[in-house]
DNA sequence: TACCATTTGTCCGTATGTATC
DNA sequence: AGATACATACGGACAAATGGT
């Protein structure tokens, strides 16, 4: 009886350690998981048991599994979750929006420096063509919101921090999910900052494109205040 | 037959729709759930299939069950998530350290102004106390992770931001979990360094302040580096 | 196209361990 | 000490998606 208490003991924790082997392995690899079945016979446990203890790693999406197909391994992206987590949050307490902001600028501001150090040619156009549908979009009071992230997107990607990609993009996210967000600000204005902002990228001018950023935030950081205290 | 597929296609949404709702009533009453044998009975489901839904809110940490209590609401914390996806990824791939202490030196920089102007007398107390006991220790040639960990976290909680607080503590137990982070730098002058930057933060100087502060991750960015090549 | 084995998803009932009050 | 409530485990059944024949 005691010796049964402990053995189950031991397992769940030994069951846990050979898991993480088996994602350490195949995270280069990118081989498939064996199938529960299988795996919950090779170690000893029920279907139920084995399920449970793979659960939080398919939360963290180090594994996704495929109905009908198998499990994989594969690199995890953290926005999923922060999005998840945080957007409950943010629905029950609409003011947090805020401080997302203020990290978003704090984030988005000081990777300009490894952006304009890193970018590349394609990068460079690729924020080209958005400003210029931008412009076009403004003059006929148009939305611009996806060439907007994309230019942004753009920007921080050319940075080749993978981790830092998936944090802003979390943020994103959230903004876009926030109704506060939805106030419209002067189109041919944000049009034409953009614009200044590509050229001051394309020159190289890291103070004047910091200070361009700057404003944009403390823009945007208005209208959240104001569209709060309505 | 086919009413039944669809019964139960529809009742997988509204089941989660309707625990989004009692998640979101309940974080600001701070109120207890129903117990899983109520709410399977009144949502008409198996409690297994409750638990289920039940498990991606408990992964996210908005919602925490304790055995023999119940289960509770409360403010959701992305760090725990972060570390648990980002250190398995960190045991595979150790380079991805120099990633992670960019984003840190990023947002622990850029955090200082915000800092300066917000802390008050109790936190610049406490970053007093960590330098003394890390002067103490260096002049012995202890080592002072704690000491140095404390300084920059009431650094950052300053500021007032409770979800950068989230991520920079995520930062650092990722850095604390690396064996690359092992590698001794000169105790001394670390000590040193630190009484400099609690000098330059009294005084409200900001540039001096971020000075130090670049020559501290500089500093561990380098070690980093050489380690990797080791 | 249609069929089929494989694999994961969902559900059920039940039993026992264990923490809380 | 006892009642309550969650944690963990087992086995079995069928639904649903996938991939290949």
């Amino acid at each position: 009886m005691g010796a049964t208490e402990i053995n189950n003991a031991l397992q769940s924790n030994v069951l846990e350690d050979r898991i993480i082997d088996m994602i350490t392995e195949r995270l280069q690899s990118g081989e498939k998981f064996p199938t529960e079945t299988q795996l919950a016979k090779d170690l000893g446990v029920s279907r139920t048991a084995l399920r449970e203890t793979l659960s939080p790693f398919e939360a963290s999406g180090i594994i996704v599994s495929k109905q009908g197909s198998g499990r994989y391994v594969q690199l995890p992206d953290v926005s999923v979750q922060i999005v998840d987590s945080w957007r409950i949050l943010l629905r029950a307490k609409p003011d947090m929006l805020l401080s997302f902001l203020e990290i978003r600028s704090m984030l988005e501001i000081s990777s300009l420096g490894k952006a304009i150090e890193r970018a590349d040619a394609a990068q460079l156009q690729h924020m080209g063509l958005q400003v210029r549908i931008m412009k076009k979009k403004a003059a006929r009071g148009e939305a611009f919101v996806h060439e907007d992230r994309e230019f942004h997107k753009t920007l921080f990607i050319s940075t080749g921090n993978i981790m830092l990609e998936q944090l802003l993009t979390a943020f994103w996210d959230l903004f876009e999910s926030s109704p506060l967000n939805k106030q419209h600000s002067d189109l041919v204005e944000v049009a034409d900052k953009h614009e200044r902002m590509l050229e001051a990228f394309t020159r190289k001018d890291l103070s004047q494109l910091e200070n361009l950023m700057n404003d944009q935030f403390a823009d945007a950081r208005y209208r959240i205040v104001v569209a709060l205290n309505k």
